[in-house]
Parts: structure tokens; sequence; C-alpha cells
DNA sequence: AACACAAAGTGTGTAAATTACACTTATTCA
DNA sequence: TGAATAAGTGTAATTTACACACTTTGTGTT
């Protein structure tokens, strides 16, 4: 009854990770300088071989623990590519994720294969090795569509954020503009967001009220049929 | 500059398909009975590991091939499955997709792994091996959410086809009840769908017009900012 | 030929959601 | 104290979604 898998079958299989950041109203996509070959020294998506006591999804979240620091971030999986031919040195299946991360909050820290570590915004980023332009593409049009129906966009923004600079998240991903008023009306009107009471300081202009984002309220409402859209 | 990958990264790598048919007011699955260990004997999803020869998108379109016969199959990949343990062999990762065939079209046809397959409605599917069941999950939850926001019902249908047949599918899948007056004015609304002339003939009742879906339209209509929804 | 049966097919009024649109307010800085 | 900057706010018009019931067209039976 025991047995095992011819070697004919074997492959290596990787994670790569798209770690979307937001700053400056820019989308930004986290990358590292590559320290080992292939593709010796150049930007690349961060990711790993899976080594064979790990599960998938833990593979991924190392990957951004090593590279960040960071814990709880909301990851999701994307793809799975598998071109017999996209790594040279043999046949690797890689594992694409999106994690979306709290710039503020990311901290620099070493890493092994990584020398270097920098956000690009998206639409500078260099050319990237193996298949990774074709995953970054991927991840960017998922983004789109889960953001529309998702409330995903708020794990991108800090806990206090201002109705503008939501606003202004939604558009840059969705490259396309909003109404003031009615983005407000709408968002309001799905009570996931609360007034803190809090203000911005320092600002040259009108300060902007403080909101934040009730997780719990999501969860509720999608057991009553709710389903966000904007 | 040529080098290997460490052999204790090399694990094996399998698709399985979900393969979803539409027939007498149900949503129905493909399933195979295992002809070979482990799980010999089983109902199970069709899947096979794939070999180090072949692009990841032509092994899953292959597993359905040698199944049944059947070329131009609409597939999408749904999700990446890794649990080390999820295979008593040794790890196995698994890509799952999800097919939707005109289960008219269908041919039996014998493969080399599958003693027998048959098709089971949607909540009459038995106990499945490995993560199979979970699979299944994950493929309904997909085809829910896709079928809302693309026009991919049609698929699961004969060329020519009523409204009343197109409303139970939906109703099916979605497990809700639309009014009819309503839906088929949204649908038709749409545009993708023409009446072609034709009638159904032999029914004991009043016969139904037959349409058909224009392919093309939906590509035209994409790019002019038209979003498909139901 | 008439009638029963079965599912197909069709329109309108009402409520809700979406859109378009421009001025006032609060703060900093010179 | 005035200029600059972004925040904040309401209403009317249009579009879309929803609720709802009877007539039509065929088959099969007597």
């Amino acid at each position: 009854m025991e047995a095992n898998i011819e070697s004919k079958f074997k492959a290596a299989v990787s994670v790569d990770n798209v770690v979307f950041g937001f700053d400056n109203n820019d989308l930004k996509v986290l990358l590292i300088y590559r320290g080992a070959e292939p593709y010796k020294d150049c930007w690349a998506l961060p990711g790993d071989l899976i080594s064979l006591d790990q599960d998938l999804e833990q593979s991924a979240e190392n990957v951004l623990q090593n590279l960040t620091g960071l814990d709880n971030i909301y990851m999701d999986q994307i793809h799975t590519f598998g071109r017999v031919d996209r790594h040279p040195f043999g046949r690797v299946f890689t594992v694409a994720y999106f994690a979306l991360i709290k710039i503020q909050d990311y901290m620099v820290k070493p890493s092994s294969w990584a020398e270097e570590a920098a956000w690009f915004p998206i639409n500078e980023v260099p050319e990237l090795p193996f298949d990774h332009m074709e995953i970054l593409e991927y991840a960017k049009d998922l983004l789109k569509n889960k953001i529309r129906h998702q409330p995903i966009g708020f794990e991108l923004l800090p806990k206090y954020f201002t109705l503008t600079e939501i606003q202004s998240l939604y558009e840059a991903i969705l490259e396309t503009q909003f109404d003031t008023r009615n983005f407000r009306k709408k968002l309001l009107s799905m009570n996931l967001i609360v007034d803190t009471g809090r203000q911005q300081k320092e600002v040259a202009h009108r300060p902007a009220k403080l909101y934040k984002y009730i997780t719990k309220r999501y969860a509720q409402l999608q057991q009553i049929g709710f389903s966000f859209d904007l």
C-alpha cells in the first residue's frame, strides 16, 4: 500500500509575492534586489522555493515575514504559473500571492536572498526576470477587481485615515476619478467606517476628520446578504 | 552559471479538474472511479500528475481531453492546494481547474486512470478522497461568483437554448429564484443573445423560442466599458 | 371539435439607487 | 489680515431595480 512517486514527476515549487503598498497617492509594489543566481543583481518579486515540510500558505507568509517582519498581513493566492521553461535551472512551478500592507508599518529587515528591498510606483517598475512581469500584471488585475467587491482597500491605509485618502487610493488603483460627494455618500452609507473624532494635524488647510475601518461590521453585514461594491 | 535545484525541494505537482455540466435542471459534476492506488475504487475528481515536459495549462487540458474527447472547453484555474500531508505517497501539490462543458456533447472515453466516469448532481456527491471535497467547494464558490459577472453560463447550455433554460441554470447555480419577466428583460437588454427564429419541437405546451449566444458581442461591449451582471 | 393542461411570453407603475453639479468652511503661512 | 489649500456638504433629475397577473400557443384527450 505504501508507494512512492516516480522521480520523473519531481519538480520544484516556489512562491512569489506581489506586495502592494500605498503612499503619497501612489500604488507601489515591493521588489527585492536578487543576491543569488539566476538573475543575480536584478530587481524581482520576493519569493522562495518551498521546502518539503512546509505548507503552501505557510511558505508565502514566511517570505513576507522574512522580508518585512510583519505578521497578520492580508494575503491572497493569485494564480499558479507553470510554463516548462519559466526557470533556467529546471522545472519550477510558482504559486503567486498578493499581499496588501500598510506601508507605514513596514520595516526593512535583512533576508537571506535579498541584498535590498525597495518600493516602486506601479508605473515605474523596471524589467523583471522570469515571468514576474506577467505575475505582476495578473496581480494588478486581480486587485482592481477585488477592491471593487471587497473592503480590502483599508489594508493599504493606516489605522486612521481620511476620506480623501481612501478616495485617492481607489482612484489610483482603478485609474478613474470619482465625484467626491457621491463617493463619500456611498462609502459612509455602508457603515463600515466610523468617524473617530480625531483630526489631521499640522496641515496647511482645513484638517480632515480621521476615520477607522470596523472589521467586525463587514462580517455581520455579509450574513444578512450585504454585498460591498464601490 | 548552469546549476541545478537541490533535491530537497523536489515535489510532484498534479492537476485536478472540477468539470461542471447542466442537465435536467441540475448542476452536475463529473467524477471518475479511480482504478489505481491511492484511494483505489473511490469516486474522485479527474486529475493527473504533471510530467516535466508539459506546461501546466496543457496538462489540465489533456486530462479533460482524455476523459471526454472534448476540445475547446472553457477552463479556468481555481486555486493551488499544497498542504504537506494532502497525499499519502509524498508531497504533491495540486493545481485545481474548473471546466464548463455542454453535457450533451460529452462522450465517454476510456482513460488510463479511470475505470468509469459519471455525472453527479452537485448535492449528491459521495465522499471524496484527498482534499477533493475542499476543492469542489472552492470551485462551487468560484462558479457562483463568476457566473454573476461573466457570461459563462452559456458554456453549460447547448448551442440553442430557451430563456427558461438559462434562467433555471442561474437559479440552480445561485440557489435563488428570479422573477421571469425581470430576468428576461435584463438578459435581453445586454444584447448578448439573439432569437434564432427556431422553436422547441414536440413539447406538450407552447414551444419556446430558441436563442443563441453571440461570443463576439461580449468582447466588443467590454471595450466600451460594459460589464456583465445578473 | 372542444376542452383541459402546461409552460411561454409579455407591460406598467413604484421605489430605490445613481448621477451631475458649486459653494462654504477650517486651517496654515506669509 | 488676506491668500492659499484642501475639506466638507445637499438637492434635483435620471436611471435602474423591483413587484406583480393574465394571455398565448402548442399538445393530448374525449
